[in-house]
DNA sequence: AACGCGTTCAACCGCGCGACC
DNA sequence: CGGTCGCGCGGTTGAACGCGT
């Protein structure tokens, strides 16, 4: 079986995403949704990958992401999480509402993972003198810390502020889409999203559709050549009616 | 100021899975 | 039922940055 490669790489840009490539992506998904990323790229004028772009916008550019300052409830839930499940990020980031699965990983690989190494020597010390000097960097090992006997229930209270209802691949309800990422909007000038035509109020508080973020293909089928950049210029609508049967579907 | 080294994290890559035809 | 496609996941990479000398 030969695999189709995901995206064209003689034509995709590669490396770090330029403001102008955020706006352009955050102006089509905001407005279009993420119908299909393969094919998203050619429609919002990007040359990148679609995966890029869906990384982009899952990992950096969706509202309600939380970036950094994790809390130490947040610390507590992600190495207890990461006990029982093991490297399975997606199904941590789950458990935490706006941090994304790269998010958790590198903080883990660079914080988290650490700290409890230097627990565990600590540990192993204060115990058994008898070990001395037989202490090795076993790698992954990991060791069991202080969790907090309340920890699994802070998991499992979706009553509190850690629904599990969100993910990287489950993140645009309109609960979870409150607007908590408002430093995109204040750090950025995104003036030019006033030239869209956002349904109602504000696409960060009402963003997407409400809860119908993910569109059926022929919702948004192209009409016009996909070549023509919907950004050149005057937005010229690249795109059918709206199937409102499909829409009622999600 | 310049250099080297360690750390951080955004982004890439390859693979597996499920849906569809 | 097998082939294809798109998506999601986890591992890895490398540029950017900070810090010490």
């Amino acid at each position: 079986m030969v695999r189709t490669p995901c995206c064209d790489k003689t034509e995709q840009k590669k490396g770090a995403w330029t403001p102008e490539e955020d706006t352009k992506l955050i102006a089509y998904v905001t407005r279009y949704g993420s119908w299909n990323w393969r094919q998203l790229p050619k429609y919002a004028g990007l040359q990148r990958c679609g995966k890029s772009c869906r990384l982009r916008w899952l990992n950096y550019l969706r509202p309600n992401i939380k970036r950094g300052n994790y809390t130490k409830e947040e610390e507590e839930i992600i190495i207890s999480l990461h006990e029982t499940l093991g490297n399975r990020w997606s199904a941590i980031a789950a458990q935490l509402p706006g941090r994304t699965d790269n998010e958790i990983k590198n903080h883990w690989h660079t914080n988290l993972k650490k700290r409890l190494r230097k627990k565990s020597v600590v540990a192993t010390r204060s115990c058994s003198d008898d070990d001395k000097g037989q202490e090795k960097d076993t790698g992954e090992t990991e060791v069991n810390t202080q969790i907090p006997a309340n920890s699994a229930q802070i998991i499992g209270s979706s009553s509190s502020a850690l629904s599990p209802q969100a993910s990287s691949s489950d993140f645009l309800t309109t609960d979870n889409m409150a607007a908590t990422n408002m430093d995109l909007v204040s750090d950025d000038d995104f003036s030019f999203l006033e030239a869209y035509e956002i349904p109602s109020g504000n696409f960060w508080t009402e963003p997407f559709l409400s809860d119908n973020y993910f569109m059926p293909n022929d919702f948004l089928a192209p009409l016009e050549d996909p070549d023509s950049s919907f950004f050149d210029g005057e937005i010229s609508s690249p795109f059918a009616f709206i199937n409102t049967e499909d829409y009622n579907l999600y």
